[in-house]
DNA sequence: AATAGTTTTGCAAATGTTTTCATAAATTCA
DNA sequence: TGAATTTATGAAAACATTTGCAAAACTATT
């Protein structure tokens, strides 16, 4: 039996089907207030006998929008990045835009040949993850003169409009408080850096901000670990099974940290008590470990929802040129798995 | 300064650029082979200095694939589906193909609506998540005739190709592995079943083989809580805190088991000599909490690279038409948050 | 040098819409 | 009732491409 293989329908089927023109079933999509209710009508039921869908693509040759975004970001992996797509996602729907998203595993070449085949597909406007890109990608993007905002990390003077937390603010938030709790011997644990603004900004501000008080990380209680919560846990276990080891632990971000407190569970060390750790972000789940985590909020859904405005705005003002940056505070949040110094004890 | 408003780059400009006409550019990109190398280099030349972008929406509309694919979630909140999606959008992003995603929020109806505007953008193919749809749903993929799947469950007479792990099979493994430790009082914590077929399927399977073994689970064991990990934790803490409570607790998903496990320990509980604890998932995370979760893998990595490789083939050979499922099988994962009940002291 | 064959290119039609302009139909007003 | 408006519709051009066909430009062969 074969597949009934009938003609697509298009919009002069419709038409026919109706008995009137094509243009009117234009209009009946586009200025329905211009039909007469009666013809409203017929194109209504005709619509409905033949199925048909409208044509995007070929709306979108007329200059009209394609009601589309494109979104750029490292990975979805990081449940983080996932909050906030999902937060944009959720508020640009409601704007009638739908998303193409692709991920370039912090390839800065990659994200340039995405960004290259968004702008095929004719997006109305583009997100990109943090500040750091190819020059070709700003390149691109001011020759296409394309709305874009850059989320996730803010910068006053950042070359598009970025909508996101200043992670360095965030670092050194971390980093005063465990200064602050009298730590004097403290590990970092940080993921890698390439292509990773957000990452490299953390760690440089944690390491500066302890140096000026005069702590000086060593090299061998700096480490640079994957990020997961198993590499972690690992790397955290050596470290912790030195003879001499840190009173605290200073992690790039939540996952390292959730890591880092299983690790030192599984050595038999209890935290805050024998050691300290603190994370950055505030991911979920991070309030519900036990201990809490001591860390840094970093606004995921708020950074969404925001950047989507942004966006959004930009494309439906379009021309008035705007370069809205926007800075989501990042906040200090203090639970239970930091303690002061002089609370700790040195061996289990 | 006025922005420079350059009439925006088309084929026939970069034809004119190249002294060509526009039908050769179009050749320079789809069949470069047909144009001898002198001409090929001028048009090279051309599109650099134009910085044209050839326009994807005029080409769909000559039947050309839109290259496309659209991915419907219910939410990228939970990290596996984040991870699904992840593993899917790089295995069709290497066949050249981009992703369309949009979350439903667990509503059927928003779902059919997202459908269709990913069927106005003329996608070259679908993919939905779990089984239970609205008729309609399924009803529009029929008389478009256009290349769906469904991933994340299985089942083997699913009306359009299923690629996943049959949560039926899940659940009762994880049922079963509690009554073989020998545990009689039961507790289960499963997430909201409307729109979620797979959650309801679990729980079906766990409840009725607990049932078929003589053990019932009362109804004040048998909660029903959000997907979070807090709500877990919280839900769990007061059915602990009951004069009688269970040995074990079945959680629907790994999330709501790590609540659980935050929950017991917040109450002093350990796990698992106080209290067993399973999940269904084997999220990130769950092998190296501590306790480590035993718990049901699900290849969310594997189903998502799958279903990628199913609809793909099915887009490019179009025509033949392909129904293959595929049964991503659960692994049962035992780790030590369960123990055998002679071992379990009920007091803490 | 003329012919036959092959390769390369351009013209024009086609794709599925929207929109401008013109016309036909309906309504208002005197 | 007829003229003047207003409203509703259709015809055709436009959008950015691809492609079938035919013409032009080469090559090879005699």
């Amino acid at each position: 039996m074969y597949e009934k293989k009938e003609k697509k329908v298009d919009i002069v089927s419709v038409a026919k089907a109706a008995g009137v023109s094509a243009s009117t079933v234009s209009r009946y999509f586009n200025h329905p207030d211009l039909l007469k209710p009666a013809t409203r009508k017929r194109i209504d039921s005709a619509v409905r006998r033949t199925g048909y869908i409208r044509n995007r693509a070929a709306q979108t040759i007329h200059g009209i929008r394609s009601g589309t975004i494109g979104v750029l970001i490292p990975t979805l992996d990081h449940a983080i990045f996932a909050e906030v797509v999902q937060a944009f996602s959720d508020t640009v729907a409601e704007r009638g835009f739908t998303i193409l998203l692709a991920s370039h595993g912090y390839d800065l070449q990659r994200e340039y040949a995405i960004l290259r085949k968004f702008l095929e597909h004719r997006v109305d406007g583009v997100v990109l993850t943090g500040l750091e890109h190819d020059d070709a990608v700003f390149r691109l993007l001011r020759q296409q003169d394309i709305p874009a905002v850059m989320m996730w990390n803010y910068a006053a003077n950042s070359p598009f409009p970025s909508i996101g937390s200043d992670n360095e603010l965030a670092g050194q938030m971390i980093a005063e408080h465990v200064l602050a709790l009298g730590h004097r011997k403290i590990g970092c644990i940080f993921p890698p850096t390439e292509g990773n603004d957000r990452a490299l900004a953390r760690r440089e501000i944690v390491l500066s901000t302890l140096a000026n008080a005069g702590v000086v990380v060593p090299e061998a209680w700096s480490l640079t670990t994957v990020y997961s919560i198993s590499a972690s846990k690992k790397d955290t276990q050596v470290l912790l099974s030195a003879e001499d080891r840190p009173t605290a632990i200073i992690c790039g971000n939540d996952i390292l940290a959730t890591g880092a407190l299983y690790g030192a569970k599984a050595m038999g060390l209890s935290v805050p008590e024998n050691i300290s750790i603190a994370g950055i972000g505030d991911f979920k789940g991070s309030a519900e470990i036990e201990p809490a985590l001591t860390t840094v909020r970093l606004p995921a859904k708020q950074i969404g929802c925001e950047a989507a405005n942004a966006l959004t705005r930009a494309i439906i003002a379009r021309g008035n040129r705007f370069h809205q940056s926007l800075h989501c505070e990042p906040v200090f949040v203090d639970r239970s798995s930091t303690i002061a110094i002089h609370q700790t004890r040195s061996s289990p």
